[in-house]
DNA sequence: CCCGCTATTCAGTGTTGCTATGTACCGGTG
DNA sequence: CACCGGTACATAGCAACACTGAATAGCGGG
């Protein structure tokens, strides 16, 4: 899409990653496909490993390297409890968004 | 809220300002005032104003100086036909994004 | 042997919202 | 009159985040 997507996925991109995350393990590459497959279409490699990274390091998630057969290992991310924890104050906070866009978009006052 | 929302903002923001002032002209401080009356409780005053800036360099608003008999002057911002167009691509990536993001709050795949 | 796919990393850039401060106009109070 | 609070706008400096572009590296196939 277009420049306003890139601006308006600035801090729910986390959140998506958070909630991905939160169904099962992943590793970067495996979520940037899948962004994509999903109409992510202009989503940079770059940027995700960007963001695991800054989620490991604030403790959200637990990494585990695992090798595979068709490429270097793959760092495997999981959901801990802390992550569990801040995804749910991510929900809260897109509600609150969400609520009151919706609310813009008819007309309402 | 916490430093979430304010990340979340990043783009939305300006949509919302956007719809604000599709609804009906406005001034900065107006605006300002009717979001933290919406919920919005750390929008800081500047950050309007600069916003404000940016889409009429862009050329998305029209600005009429209009005297006002309780302080200096009151710069009134209304939307434009380019405006409008910029508005509608907005609801559109809101829209893509908040589908998604349903999405995975349901847990679907 | 090189190419393509898998997989991660990182330096540099632009946009955005926040902080903090400054300017300025007005009316009311002491 | 001096001061203060509410109204109204502007701006310089900062932090966070996503994008760009490139580099590194392992693996298998032509």
């Amino acid at each position: 899409m277009g420049k306003q997507a890139t601006e308006m996925l600035k801090g729910t991109l986390e959140g998506i990653v958070l909630a991905i995350l939160s169904e099962r393990p992943a590793y970067g590459y495996e979520i940037t496909a899948w962004l994509r497959d999903q109409g992510f279409s202009d989503i940079a490699e770059g940027t995700i490993y960007a963001l695991l990274v800054r989620i490991e390091q604030r403790g959200l998630v637990d990494v585990q390297k695992v090798p595979s057969d068709k490429g270097p290992p793959r760092k495997v991310y999981s959901l801990n409890a802390q992550g569990q924890e801040y995804l749910q104050e991510f929900w809260r906070t897109w509600s609150f968004l969400a609520e009151r866009l919706e609310r813009l978009r008819k007309g309402g006052r």
